[in-house]
RNA sequence: GCGGGCGUGGCGGAACAGGUAGACGCAACAGACUUAAAAUCUGUCGGGAGCAAUCCCGUGCCGGUUCGAGUCCGGCCGCCCGCACCA
């Protein structure tokens, strides 16, 4: 019997899938459409383990569908924009476009060596200029709509390295590379207008259009979107101020909590509100605090969790409803971009507040009277109530509860013409700049006559220019120094004129992808009707680290690309599957001596030995850290083209499916892909003896005299063929694996059908098909996940001559039949007050009076129920009887 | 800080919609084959008591609902993820 020898068959079939155009998409005939996608990757360097199981599940899908009878668009591209090709530029001088292109090259040809069932004919980059002058037209239009506009906004800014710095480079308030403290500082930049659309993003949540979502995603995405109805109302200052016209009038403040205003102890501005602003200009302690509080990142997290600080302004402020004066502060949790940038504090009924109001020494008039609570007793200590309850110490609004007098307060506030009733979002518009060189230029001029003109559309694409490697490692934005590229006349007047410099946001990038992988015409974004014959993508797999931003983007692209007429639908995906990331150990060399950065190993580098974790080579202990997600930076790391090299491509893509479910994170160890490899020669094993077992059988006929073995062995296909579909369904790998080993289990116990000793001419006739429909079965259901085995198996068994398929990839997913799927007899476990204590074997078709004849008949249960009265039995049909006694 | 998720054998996990907890895999142990090892095959495998039949305990912790709770409810504890310029 030959060994399997994956490194000659996986090729093998490779070519012959190429050769065949097996995975080509196109809309022709009558099947139905079925559009799979994973989130693209981005061009790192290498392919590691995570992507393999991202593709390996859409390759299951892929797979499944083309069985089923779908016309299958499965496309592969690069999200390859973005900053790592300029930070490995300034590390290494390598020019990002050189660095990204050479990445790509290697991942390709990492991820054809997956066995993906891929229609690499669609294959694009988003930094190819032939997919950006495209995006470049669309910010046009965008731009002429007004989903595209300019304002100003905060950035983190390194004074050092003259740059814009991400959330994630700000370390402790310090840029990642330069170590210098990091600024804030307001930028003029480009915006998409998402707060346009948050109403209908919010809607299609919840009204079935993306029913096909997980409920956590479309939670967080609600949440995210946070839409909350209040009160933006005026405080009014006491007594002459000798403040500008424009501040003069008061302070506007949104809150969703009007009920709670007589809690009112003071009013908290922003430190970039306008009113900070034009105290610090007479006030340098002000001006420092401010700029303290700059220092904070920019993150809502950072705000959040920093101390709660204010400054006092030497204003006052009235109550709106009696004659209290509130202090005016500058404080550092009021967040400029969320409502007017402005509050009134209730210490009694917010967290933050009541930690400010301790700080400063602020009254805490309780406001909100719990439930069972006493007025008289009720007292806020150090922990805030924020529920809902009863309003008291609150004048006319005593005695409502707290959504009345929610409604109550706006309209008092309403009739005295101090503000209204007003809906905020959390959701902010969509800050698109990058003040970078790597990404899609944005096609816009600066003219000092004309203001901001766009680029004429004849005149796109604006490519990036032609910048030197060395130029990376200068701080700043390389295109502020292209000279030649940047001044450019103006379009409308002649006179001299500058290149926007910004380019946008990668999110950008990948809001449309899916689209134009759908359809690619050389002249504009998409061939509407194309476009719309596979959108929307029926299945979309990738990170749930993507569940906001990137999904809510593209949910919002669409809508814009409907108002320009590249496309009709509002939501491009259906159906959404987050699945986890892959982790491994981490492993830590115990020389104390090097700096923590060097002592990371990769897995290759260390080796269990008698039990202890030792250093491959030099056999010193090795520290085992932590389980973490894969990452360059701590080494832990495996490359899939080793594992490919030792086990074969299909090993790996049944063990990054097998165990875990895929929704979880799943480990990454040798002991796993072992195991999924004694898996495919098991199957090989199984089949490669039966060679040619498929050609004498017409699986659709089977024999009528099948002796109980056989029937035996068919209703474990059956029931298999059932199981694997429903979990593939579902999405329940691990499960689908799982029943195959099951009837993997069940078929090596079987003992060999075709006997060459004295059976009966028919039996053996009858079981040999019991054992070609099983094997023929077997093949096709691990198909979607070990293709390559797949394919050797089903060659070797005949397949190709049964007119199912030339290839296992063409052929029909099999059918389970119904009448095997139903059983005679069933097992029910018998419960004597709710305890297990017996089982009982009665017919399937047993009624309840029977089930309980044959409970209470049990000779372990007649010993449990001795000496007691049986006062219930409850009897669930097929599944349990419970007998209660007392 | 806010939001989301997850806690089940030595390990990954299964358990449909409240109905036999531990499917399937890994590891481990025992045996077969082998000069030997690897590979393969067979068996055992949550803890405890018992020769056995069988019984007791057991799904992070405390409490509740129910004939019956891993699953539902209330309150804790622990871990992981996201928070707008990483992709």
């Amino acid at each position: 019997m030959p060994r399997y020898n994956p490194k000659d068959v996986e090729p093998k079939w490779q070519d012959r899938w190429n050769e065949a155009g097996a995975f080509a998409a196109e809309r022709d005939g009558d099947k139905p459409k079925y559009y799979v996608l994973e989130m693209f990757p981005y061009p790192s360097g290498r392919i590691h383990i995570g992507h393999v199981r991202n593709y390996a599940m859409g390759d299951v899908i892929a797979r499944y569908k083309k069985a089923c009878g779908f016309n299958v668009l499965h496309p592969m591209g690069w999200d390859a924009f973005g900053m790592p090709a300029e930070n490995a530029a300034m590390q290494t001088g390598a020019h990002p476009r050189d660095w990204t292109y050479a990445n790509i090259d290697v991942m390709r040809g990492q991820l054809k060596q997956m066995g993906l069932a891929i229609d690499w004919s669609r294959e694009f980059a988003t930094c190819d200029p032939e997919y950006y002058r495209h995006q470049q037209r669309m910010f046009l239009e965008f731009w002429k709509k007004g989903f595209a506009y300019r304002k100003e906004s905060q950035v983190n800014w390194d004074p050092v390295d003259q740059t814009v710095l991400a959330n994630e480079q700000v370390i402790d308030g310090k840029g990642w590379r330069s170590g210098a403290p990091v600024e804030r500082r307001k930028l003029s930049q480009w915006f998409f207008k998402i707060t346009g659309e948050a109403d209908d993003l919010l809607a299609a949540l919840d009204d079935g259009r993306l029913a096909g979502w997980p409920d956590n995603v479309r939670l967080m995405q609600r949440n995210w979107i946070g839409k909350s109805k209040g009160l933006q109302m005026m405080f009014r200052f006491v007594g002459a101020t000798d403040l500008p016209a424009e501040l003069a009038d008061g302070v506007e403040i949104f809150t969703t909590r009007p009920d709670t205003l007589f809690g009112a102890s003071f009013i908290a501005v922003a430190p970039d509100h306008k009113l900070a602003a034009h105290f610090a200009e007479t006030d340098p302690k002000l001006k420092e605090f401010i700029t303290e509080c700059q220092k904070t990142g920019t993150s809502e997290e950072a705000i959040e969790k920093a101390e709660k600080r204010g400054y006092k302004l030497p204003v006052e402020m009235g109550h709106p409803f009696d004659d209290r004066r509130l202090p005016v502060f500058v404080a550092n949790f009021v967040l400029m971009q969320y409502g007017t940038g402005a509050i009134f504090g209730c210490p009694s009924g917010d967290q933050r507040d009541l930690d400010f109001a301790r700080k400063y020494g602020l009254p805490v008039p309780p406001v909100v009277l719990p439930p069972n609570e006493d007025p008289a007793t009720f007292r806020i200590e150090d922990e805030a109530y924020v529920g809902p309850g009863t309003i008291f110490n609150s004048g006319f609004l005593d005695g409502l509860s707290t959504d009345d007098a929610i409604a109550a307060a706006i309209k008092k506030i309403e009739e005295m013409g101090e503000g209204e009733g007003k809906i905020q979002y959390r959701l902010r518009d969509w800050g698109v700049s990058r003040q970078r060189y790597w990404g899609c230029p944005i096609p816009a001029i600066h003219c000092e006559a004309c203001g901001i003109v766009p680029v004429p559309a004849g005149d796109l694409p604006v490519l990036l220019p032609a910048v030197d490697a060395e130029e990376f490692k200068t701080p700043g934005n390389p295109l502020d120094r292209a000279a030649d590229w940047k001044n450019v006349p103006c379009p409308e007047c002649g006179k001299p004129g500058r290149r926007e410099t910004d380019t946008m946001d990668t999110f950008v990038d990948s809001s449309w992808y899916f689209a134009r992988f759908a359809s690619q015409p050389e002249d504009r974004p998409t061939d509407k009707k194309t476009v719309d014959s596979w959108l929307p993508v029926d299945q979309y797999i990738g990170g749930v680290e993507h569940a906001i931003l990137h999904l809510l983007y593209a949910r919002y692209f669409s809508r814009m690309m409907k108002a320009c007429g590249y496309l009709s639908v509002e939501e491009p995906f259906s159906n959404l599957f987050t699945q986890g990331m892959v982790v491994h150990e981490t492993y830590l060399d115990s020389d104390e001596t090097k700096s923590l950065k060097d002592r990371w190993l990769l897995p290759e580098e260390v080796v269990r030995r008698d039990g202890k974790v030792v250093h491959a080579e030099s056999g010193a202990p090795v520290i085992v850290g932590a389980i973490e997600k894969m990452s360059k930076s701590k080494r832990n790391v495996v490359s899939p083209e080793a594992i490919a090299e030792t086990y074969g491509a299909d090993a790996a893509r049944w063990f990054m499916l097998s165990d875990s479910p895929p929704e979880r994170d799943v480990e990454w160890t040798d002991a796993g892909v072992e195991g999924a490899w004694k898996l495919v020669n098991r199957v090989w094993d199984a089949v490669a003896p039966a060679k040619g077992a498929l050609k004498p059988h017409d699986l659709a006929n089977p024999p009528g005299d099948m002796d109980e073995a056989g029937v035996a062995l068919r209703r474990a296909t059956h029931a298999a063929i059932d199981g694997v579909t429903e979990d593939i369904e579902h999405f329940r790998f691990n499960k689908a694996i799982a029943r195959i080993y099951e009837f993997l289990n069940t078929l090596k116990k079987t003992p060999p059908m075709k006997k060459a000793d004295g059976s009966p001419a028919n039996s053996v006739r009858a079981e040999a098909f019991a054992q070609a429909e099983a094997l023929a079965a077997l093949v096709r259901l691990v198909a979607p996940f070990t293709p390559h085995l797949a394919e050797e198996c089903w060659e070797t068994l005949g397949g190709p001559e049964t007119g199912m398929g030339e290839l296992v990839c063409d052929a029909p997913w099999p059918k389970a039949d119904p009448a095997l799927l139903a059983k005679d007899e069933i097992v029910l476990a018998v419960q004597v007050n709710g305890k297990r204590r017996a089982e009982i074997a009665v017919a399937a078709s047993a009624d309840n009076e029977t089930v309980e004849q044959a409970a209470l008949s049990d000779e372990t249960v007649k010993r449990h129920i001795d000496g007691k009265t049986v006062r219930k039995i409850v009897v669930v049909p097929g599944r349990i009887v419970n007998i209660v006694a007392n």
